[in-house]
DNA sequence: AAGCCGACTGCACAAACGTGCAAAATGGGC
DNA sequence: GCCCATTTTGCACGTTTGTGCAGTCGGCTT
């Protein structure tokens, strides 16, 4: 009775098959613990093609993977850094020997996986870059939503490359990854004549593009750290020259959120490079009610710290060894 | 600096340092996509050490492994069922060759993943007992719960076998998974004379169960099937003889829910077998909320249906082909 | 119509994984 | 303090899974 009425219709529905398929390999494989071989003779395929369905399958978010801790033991460090700094804390468990290569990739993937939970429809979603949001943006799990914007913090160009290009490709991704619009900033990230910026921020399309940033919900940002042994992204890509370099330096500035400096003190006051960034003023930043933050390395500590005394982040996603350098501090 | 800091207090917690490596483990494993070889270096064990501890923390609960629909296309199936039927159904992929068995295990095995979905703390769980149930019964994924109690439905015992011990450890497997107390029911699963039924019910120890039943939040049980070819456990285990049968079949009786009989529009009065089986009336039953049902195999569409028609299910686990058969009946 | 391009498939191999077993470790009980 | 019962560990093996590659299919262009 019933004879194959499995695919009865199936000719006759146009839309992604592949996803239907994906689901049930996922539900055979995560539910009822089959194994790929025998999906594969259900789904009359070749077992490499199950493997491949279902790694589809986990990259587009049809299947979560999640972690709970037991509510009586909690990370005992996030706990710590809830009672000191008043946010909350993801802690990326991460070896201490490892590079800080190792640990930006890892912090990253990580941070990929859970920034579903702070997206969401509805929303502006607020993006900087850097080598930590560009390592993030290549893992980022897709999630439906609705009417969401994502807008670029900050401008990307500098005289020599296109870093146009770069933050473009990088804000696709997280746009391609919550069906949500870009909104990009086609600017340099660092105006040579503060006068320049002045009149550009007077501009309509400018300012269309400013108040996007006043009304986020969530913002995502790394850290920028001048003057660590690892430079950040901005202090290689020749944004800053010689010049630059002493005038923060005698600024006392200890990092950048968006490429806008601050002080171990979280102020800003009296910066001069501020006056020829693109990123947004603290004042706007912390109007997101949701601002995450994405370091990892012992390098970007102090730059962590003035961050962190600036009130800039309410949700922190680091690796293991700088959350507890950080306790430390 | 800080040099090994990691298990600089690892002596001085006693509490499961097990579940702590578990929860590291699975978040390299399932976060950072590191290899097992990778993480066993990391925690200073061996491959195989890690494999175990991943395998406990996915059969504890302590990963959780999702799958979502893109709501757009949510089972062809499930929406059908919603709309004739007016209940929620858990659609379960079994290919169509698949014996009976088979589809008991798989639909089992899906049913106790997601029964966490349904399960809180501060609520009184019904629980029936039968081969689905005691299949669910051996894959619960573990849930943290307090003041939560697991109340027995039916009584086990029949004259030959000593069903209590085996009705106890299901409960006790449900009670161990969600950290619930465990009220059982010691009694025959039916009576020889309706008076000893009705006197046994005047008990406070008695009633103080069936008041504990009238208020269940959550219902859970299977379907008996009294005259299909794969006969269920009650039919099996020497609970019914020739003569109950004849009265049954004369009764017009489609199929029970926890020992009480129905017919396949839905009603029970005047079968005299209720008179003595020790299930909970359905109108007590209809009063839990939610009232999930555990189903799998043609043989039961005719039963399915008659619960279908009686009101008793809110929410249905089923396998795919039955689930189409149903519609098509 | 031929041709090109990208997406998908199955094969074959290497890598990663699960599990029975014996040895080692742990932790009460006397 | 010692001993036995139970649990945990690492090894070795067989199984299961990921992936480069070459071949195929379908759609689109010229």
């Amino acid at each position: 009775m019933t004879p194959r009425g499995t695919d009865a219709s199936a000719g006759a529905d146009p839309v992604s098959g592949r996803t239907r398929e994906a689901l049930r390999a996922a539900h055979l494989y995560y539910m009822q613990d089959l194994t790929m071989e025998a999906i594969a003779q259900e789904l009359r395929t070749s077992r490499s093609s199950v493997s491949r369905l279902l790694s589809h399958a986990r990259a587009s978010g049809l299947v979560e993977i999640s972690i709970h801790s037991p509510l009586d033991l909690p990370s005992r460090i996030e706990q710590d850094v809830l009672a000191r700094f008043g946010i909350a804390a993801h802690v990326v468990p991460v070896p201490d020997h490892a590079t800080d290569v190792d640990r930006l990739d890892r912090v990253a993937l990580s941070a990929a996986r859970i920034l579903g939970r702070f997206v969401d429809s509805n929303q502006t979603i607020g993006v900087a870059w850097g080598s930590t949001m560009s390592a993030m943006s290549r893992h980022l799990v897709p999630k439906a939503t609705h009417n969401t914007e994502i807008v670029q913090l900050n401008g990307a160009g500098n005289g020599r490359t296109t870093g146009i290009l770069y933050a473009s490709e990088l804000l696709r991704r997280f746009g391609d990854a919550f069906g949500a619009r870009v909104q990009q900033f086609p600017v340099p990230a660092f105006f040579d004549d503060p006068a320049t910026r002045r009149a550009f921020w007077r501009e309509r399309s400018t300012r269309r593009l400013l108040e996007l940033q006043a009304g986020m919900d969530v913002a995502i940002f790394g850290i920028g750290s001048p003057f660590a042994e690892v430079p950040s992204h901005v202090y290689q890509g020749g944004y800053l020259d010689r010049t630059d370099y002493d005038a923060l330096s005698r600024d006392g500035v200890v990092g950048d959120v968006a490429t806008v400096f601050y002080r171990a003190d979280g102020s800003t006051d009296g910066i001069a490079m501020n006056e020829r960034a693109t990123g947004p003023d603290f004042a706007v930043l912390r109007r997101a009610p949701r601002r995450v933050c994405v370091v990892s390395g012992r390098a970007k500590i102090a730059s962590l710290a003035g961050a962190l005394a600036a009130g800039l982040i309410t949700d922190l996603i680091v690796d293991e060894g700088t959350a507890r350098a950080l306790l430390e501090s």
